[in-house]
RNA sequence: GCGCCAUUAGCUCAAUUGGCAGAGCAGCUGACUCUUAAUCAGCGGGUUCGGGGUUCGAGUCCCUGAUGGCGCACCA
């Protein structure tokens, strides 16, 4: 076992749990002092820690030295803090109850007087009041409470539940025990942390902050109602690799990895598409899968680099059968939340997502945007004057159908508020999808737009293997061509397709998003540990 | 990747023109048997993000690096 030895600068222990970095450095000196402690101790050198950190190692010290064990294994614990308050809804004021707990939970509120202590204890979403006072607890025990608690330590506290004067149910202690000493001090309450901090440190942010964990909740609520919708209508949850030797079921950049037993490189997937199409040929014919996605891009407000996604597929289904079940699936997450089709945001606006959801062509919106009709038979040249007159940029490699969307981008979809499809696509930027049924030069894909932004797309799916192999094949040369996005040549998956699959309707969905849509909130407060980039170096 | 702004006590933030680095909470000591952002008295706590420079003197000005925020670029 290393020992361990708090970092000057950072407070870090310094033994192998971080590794040895600029900004996070100890004289040799005190190194050597250090090894030299028996293990099993806290090592703090004194002069080097913040004051409040070298306090509660000094106090940690000093219970261990008076037999006293800071982290036991177990404690006395016969109600939870949601017991207590469940049994006890309306206890008039200063009235006690006769009943006897042993109640835990992490101080966060601590007041004291000469002879009487009040705090607060939170376990889960409950707090609880305990009260020790001198005349049931006893002198020593009141004294050891006043000079070892500190705010964000775990205590068991024996004793009858009752009310205060002031009314508030309590726990009034005949004995208390520490479950677990912290270390650190927690941050103020009152003020709210910085983002940076609530990111870098979630169990703190969920420590002080209530809405960080509901948020928590809620995002595990959506999760059980998109399963429960899914296998409801008959999907079958499966699960598809993420370590791929060929990425592909999307344009965009992927991590790379290497396997070692087999020498090979792999690919963390950009998207699980391929591998539930080769679901349905097998004869799953409802299949969905909501696992991560990791995509080697730019982080920002609606976009992270590992992000989760719900993608399911439907034999003998159309885009529109998609996207009538992705409209009730959102509903129906809406409803688990808040009981109905309005979603409340965190900030208090409300965000109406119930009945049906308009369908916008995006050829007809793109048209009313720039005032003139733009079909899939309107010549680049075109579209590209068309773009300059509202000051968008073109490159000059776009393919029509790209200058379209990037118009769309910039004109309408800002407008798309309440949730809206924009339906059938232009073929040549919709690699995985079928040609439109009656107009030519259009894709069978939709885009779900909430709020602004893209939260959900759906596809009747190319199922043609030929056409499959011809569209992978110009991926492929775009691909060669060094556009870094392009997909790779999956010659397992043509293989399938090959097989005959079935016609098909495909969604996918981003988790994160669809809880932005529901609360309101920023990428990085949907996803619990997002991804941030490392202190030093 | 580019530009702008920020980084000061455990936390949230001040600091005038380049002139003694501060407050609130938290912490420590003491008082208080009904507190609940308690009150009162007293006391500690700083590598001002790191490195370099200008200057008699740098939190403040210059250069450089790190991290963050915003904008741009990229983004099924």
């Amino acid at each position: 076992m290393t020992p361990i030895s708090p970092c000057t600068d950072c407070g870090w222990p310094s033994s192998g749990t971080r590794p040895a970095v600029e900004g996070h450095r100890r004289p040799a000196r005190s190194l050597v002092a250090v090894s030299e402690e028996p293990p099993g101790q806290v090592a703090a050198p004194e002069d080097e820690l913040p004051e409040q950190l070298r306090v509660r190692r000094a106090k940690l010290d000093r219970l261990r030295e008076s037999g006293i064990d800071p982290y036991p294994v177990v404690v006395a614990r016969t109600a939870s803090l949601a017991d207590v308050r469940a049994e006890h809804p309306d206890l008039e004021p200063d009235t006690m109850t006769g009943q006897q707990v042993g109640v835990t939970g992490r101080v966060i509120f601590s007041r004291n007087t000469g002879k009487l202590c009040f705090a607060t204890l939170r376990e889960g979403d409950t707090e609880l009041q305990v009260m020790l006072s001198r005349d049931r607890v006893g002198e020593e025990a009141l004294a050891a409470w006043k000079a070892d608690v500190d705010l964000g330590d775990h205590v068991l506290v024996t004793g009858e539940v009752g009310t205060s004067r002031r009314g508030e149910l309590s726990v009034f202690a005949d004995s208390w025990v520490l479950a677990a000493k912290a270390l650190r001090p927690l941050p103020v309450a009152h003020k709210p942390m910085s983002e940076e901090l609530r990111v870098r440190r979630r169990y703190v942010d969920l420590i002080v902050r209530d809405e960080a964990r509901r948020t928590v909740q809620e995002r595990a609520a959506v999760m059980s109602s998109l399963r429960a919708g899914l296998t409801g209508r008959g999907f079958l949850e499966v699960e598809t690799p993420m370590l791929q030797t060929v990425h592909g079921g999307a344009a965009a950049r992927p991590f790379r990895t290497h396997m070692n037993a087999f020498d090979l490189d792999l690919y963390l997937r950009i998207a699980p598409e391929l591998f539930l199409k080769r679901c349905i040929v097998g004869g799953l014919d409802r299949v969905f899968e909501i696992n991560r996605n990791f995509r080697n891009e730019g982080a920002d407000s609606s976009h992270s680099p590992e992000f989760a996604m719900l993608e399911f597929y439907a034999a003998y289904g159309d885009y529109s059968d998609g996207a009538r079940i992705t409209r009730e699936l959102v509903q129906e997450c809406c409803a688990a939340l808040f009981g109905d089709h309005v979603a409340r945001h965190h900030d208090g606006t409300e965000l109406d997502l119930s009945g049906e959801w308009p369908q916008i062509p995006l050829y007809t919106a793109v048209s009313e945007a720039v005032g003139e009709e733009v079909t899939p038979q309107t010549p680049v040249e075109q579209l590209r004057a068309l773009a300059a007159a509202h000051d968008i940029g073109v490159d000059p490699a776009w393919l029509p159908g790209k200058v379209v969307e990037e118009v769309f981008e910039a004109l309408v979809q800002h407008t798309l508020q309440s949730p809206t499809f924009v339906i059938d696509y232009p073929l040549d930027t919709s690699p995985l999808t079928r040609a439109h049924r009656s107009t030519p030069g259009l894709a069978e894909k939709w885009d779900l737009y909430i709020g602004g932004i893209e939260r959900g797309t759906g596809y009747s799916e190319l199922v043609d293997p030929v056409a499959q192999r011809e569209r992978f094949t110009q991926q492929a040369l775009l691909a060669a061509a060094g556009d870094p996005e392009a997909m790779a040549l999956d010659e397992d998956f043509l293989e399938a397709l090959e097989y005959g699959m079935p016609p098909t309707a495909g969604v996918g969905m981003g988790i994160d998003r669809l809880m932005m849509t529901l609360t309101g909130l920023g990428i990085r407060e949907t996803i619990l540990f997002p991804l941030v980039r490392p202190l030093h170096q």
